[in-house]
DNA sequence: GGGGGATCTGACAACGTTGTCCAGACCGGT
DNA sequence: ACCGGTCTGGACAACGTTGTCAGATCCCCC
């Protein structure tokens, strides 16, 4: 971050020194020590102001001598346009900002990616940043952002009340939630199909003849979390099947706590018969329970397990893991496109694009039950 | 990519269509229908423009009944200060540049977050940019930032001359250089050890036996891949064993070329000695490697293998893969660090920060050799 | 009661670019 | 020689913010 006009200015971190700036000259001279403008270039080619703005920006209306006395001038002063006060003149950014959960986590890395993509081919530079999860850490970016005047905003929300943007949306500022549905208010939405997802995987694992599965889920309150923990009810209630509480666990990025929920689940705590499948939330707990899986004294019992969300070298494991596949780039390229559709002037009701998943068999979830 | 200051500034892509800025008012009534600024909360609040301005900056000298009143009408209106005219005036943006290869490659998203969390200390904000290898796009992309008046750039070289960034270095934008050096420019440079990574890695694998061992890189004409094979090379002298030719191949981007090579060291064409090992010399390779080590026809006569580069569930998978990691958030960091001093003022020679790789040994480097 | 500070406030000019508008040069045709 | 048109170039104002500086107000104390 780094503007902040939060709405109670107070506390405000400095910006950034303006040391290096100045360095250079002392301050007095007439001679600037920053960089040149187009009137220095101007007058070095000993031209108007607006000619060298026509040559940088590739108008018509140069004559061709003209123009090269110009470039000239250009390279040997190194001039370089000066786009903040382009902006400030064309009240345009030719930018977009994308703020989520986490840049490195493998699942948002490539959606990131490829709104980067579809941004430059619009011409459009991406400005990311990362929320951690924290709401107010979102909305402190998503405004920074604005406050740079990009002209949209892709969003995987962290926090569950967008009201905060309304003042943007209101002012033009093209906005697009991805992932998981904004709170609030009413946005353009990219969305996988959670639900039926969940609900397909895990009625993969009761064709297979589980019949007790448990289920590790994301971070509760998360819309996913919720909409996945739903296809898996579904799923069981459709084939006749009961869930027992202790079957059903929030997910956690605390990688001990799944362990432990796992433990209990498969060791049958209160008294409930163990569980011989796993449907699992997202692709950081469904590593967590590979590896709990994998541990030498659970080798006697195989247990099946279903993730949801693909990750890189599920089919290298042994035994290799099925998964609902989500595809995060699609997620990110339809998001970004429903962006620009907005930039071009669409402006008709918020529209929710809905991505499916596809099941991946690979092992994992074709292990039959077995019994203790 | 947005602003095109191409040295040869013609064809310029559109920047952005400015249809959506002017949806609302019919150009005509004084009315305008764009964002408020300063000037409206002023006039709302009864107010002199400058007396939103400290409000807006959090500025000493402002009467708490004025400030409430100033804030009201901001919240009001849906204020939100415009950066542009704000780095326009003071010749700081309070953002840096980031350019890498991929952002959705698991090496560089590490990177790209832990300098991300960097600028956020410093109160920054990133722009980050793709240059998909390619050395155009990311001067293209360098430019641009430069052009966004980026107080810095950290760059992962894809390109070997950086000479077009030397108006900019001398215009005042910090520059430091990761994972690989700059070209022909002097700059500060945060660099893994690949050289001794890859030595240390190679002298394991003749340290568990083995005599012939073969090296597919990276991609050729990276610094980081010559490194590494120099690594390789001078393991294998110290060791006093001969090189074949046909031991050594450059990466690629192509695993189906990567799995040709493999298969010819392994199967001993060329009359040459099959290998009894491999070291590989990125992520990338690694992770081809190991799927044709998987394969069922190589089953019977196992391999060794130790990769450069540590990747997510290295450690589960059969047998668990022996690697020189190096730890791209660290990088990262220490780069975002050097860069940051600079801005501080720091002006002394270029600095070249080296960081230690760590040889994780998990069982895949461990094998003894199997003659066929 | 008046001087002197401290406190609060606003007018104004910049920052570097682009859109508008106008002036001059040059062309061809009469 | 004159006219209309096209091409080329430049003066100027705006974009929204912040730094400078000076004016206004208030309080305190001599």
């Amino acid at each position: 971050m780094a503007a902040d006009v939060s709405d109670t200015a107070d506390s405000a971190r400095p910006p950034l020194p303006t040391g290096p700036r100045s360095a250079g000259a002392s301050r007095g001279g007439p001679r600037h020590a920053g960089r040149p403008t187009m009137k220095d270039v101007a007058a070095r080619a000993g031209v108007g102001l607006k000619t060298v703005s026509r040559v940088v920006n590739g108008e018509a209306g140069v004559s061709s001598d003209t123009e090269r006395r110009v470039q000239e001038a250009i390279t040997s002063l190194g001039f370089r346009r000066n786009d903040s006060a382009r902006v400030l003149r064309k009240g345009t950014t030719a930018s977009i900002g994308l703020v989520l959960e986490d840049l490195a986590d493998p699942f948002y890395s490539p959606l990131s990616r490829a709104v980067e993509e579809v941004a430059r081919a619009h011409g459009a530079l991406l400005i990311n940043g990362s929320s951690a999860e924290d709401p107010e850490r979102e909305q402190e970016l998503a405004l920074a952002l604005c406050a740079r005047r990009v002209d949209g905003l892709v969003i995987v929300p962290a926090s569950d009340d967008h009201r905060y943007l309304e003042p943007e949306i209101a002012a033009g500022v093209a906005t697009v939630f991805v992932d998981r549905p904004p709170g609030r208010i009413a946005a353009d939405l990219v969305l996988s199909e959670n639900f039926e997802g969940a609900r397909a995987g895990v009625a993969h694992l009761i064709a297979h003849g589980h019949r007790r599965i448990g289920f590790i889920g994301d971070r509760p309150g998360i819309h996913t979390a919720e909409e996945r923990l739903r296809g898996y009810r579904t799923a069981m209630d459709q084939a006749g099947l009961p869930v027992a509480d202790s079957w059903v666990a929030p997910g956690s990025t605390d990688s001990e706590r799944v362990r432990a929920d796992a433990a209990r689940m498969l060791d049958g705590a209160d008294g409930t018969e163990p569980v011989t499948a796993f449907f699992s939330g997202n692709n950081r707990v469904t590593v967590t329970l590979v590896r709990v899986l994998a541990a030498p004294e659970r080798r006697d019992r195989p247990v099946a397990l279903v993730g949801f969300d693909d990750f890189e070298l599920a089919d290298l494991l042994s035994p290799p893991v099925t998964v609902v596949a989500q595809d995060p780039a699609d997620l990110g390229r339809s998001a970004a496109e429903l962006l620009f559709r907005r930039l071009d002037g669409a402006d008709d009701e918020p529209r929710t694009v809905s991505r499916p998943t596809t099941l991946i068999a690979r092992g994992s979830g074709e292990i039959p039950p077995h019994e203790r």
